[in-house]
DNA sequence: AAGTAATAGAACCAAATCAGTCCTATTTAT
DNA sequence: ATAAATAGGACTGATTTGGTTCTATTACTT
């Protein structure tokens, strides 16, 4: 029911690069990238894109050019980077797009539909904005998650 | 970055009808959903099917057969549909399938990237368990979504 | 016992979406 | 001037999803 796609999965291990350096706001090319990452490099150029058109990095053009992180790594959220790659977040078409829920006005639940969606959408938004890039490299508390909240029988397969 | 299919969307829908009669347990055939949702037979069949597999209704077969509920709806979730027509919830591949993230070893944030899913995994898991068939049916209570609780810029477009 | 109305289950196809690539233009340091 | 980099958009192949169809099975009615 939820999925991310890999774009935004790869955007947001390139974020981690840079927080990861040595140096404190480093400059990487997208070729540079691209070899650290292992991740083809037409790839990680439209990532890289993307995330300054959200204003996430900046960029500099030219020889030595390069990518940087626009602000510190404790204030660029996974929740933001989400967002910045895949637009919005919706549950059901007929909350972004008047018109073409195909159940349209007879559908008995869609005024509650609506509110559930916001409720969801809010939540999980809230979730995901609370997790920065520093968190997810310095290795979060244990007691982030712990064991015992998570559904019993619900929870989806072993960690790979 | 998060979506739910057509088919669970249908499929919340068509349980609603089983609350919205004015008969206490009804029984509908396909058919008849089919008819009061105007969603076309076969799609309605196919989401029927899944929504008993996986114990959401229960199937009477052969003439004046049909489906009713399995439970009262107040212990029938939200959450428990999108599970019954999905499966599992997850972000990204690598929680699921070993193997298949093209990162693999060299992943900065495999492990923490992990932890995040289960907590936004619980987190959302939790907000939809808690809303129950009734819920949807019954207008919820003004305040269950604050307006003020809403992300300022972030939320997507007006309702339809 | 026959006929009919229903579900069960699986295979199938078309359309939309996504992952990934490529090409051209523009900028800038040397 | 040249080379190294980003900007932006168009394109393609693969996967997923939405939706259909077909056959088998069950059970009520006459």
């Amino acid at each position: 029911m939820m999925r991310m796609s890999k774009l935004t999965d790869y955007g947001i291990v390139l974020l981690i690069h840079f927080v990861e350096s040595d140096s404190k706001r480093p400059t990487y090319s997208a070729r540079q990238l691209a070899g650290l990452t292992h991740l083809p490099l037409p790839m990680v150029s439209k990532i890289l894109k993307l995330l300054v058109r959200e204003g996430l990095l900046v960029s500099h053009r030219g020889a030595n050019g390069g990518y940087r992180l626009a602000r510190q790594p404790e204030n660029i959220t996974v929740g933001e980077t989400i967002k910045a790659i895949e637009g919005s977040i919706a549950l059901t078409e007929c909350i972004n797009a008047p018109g073409n829920c195909r159940v349209e006005a007879m559908c008995p639940v869609r005024h509650n539909w609506q509110r559930i969606n916001w409720r969801i959408n809010e939540t999980v938004a809230k979730a995901l904005q609370g997790i920065t890039l520093s968190d997810m490299v310095h290795p979060i508390a244990e007691g982030f998650v712990s064991v015992s909240d998570l559904q019993p029988g619900g929870s989806p397969g072993l960690p790979c």
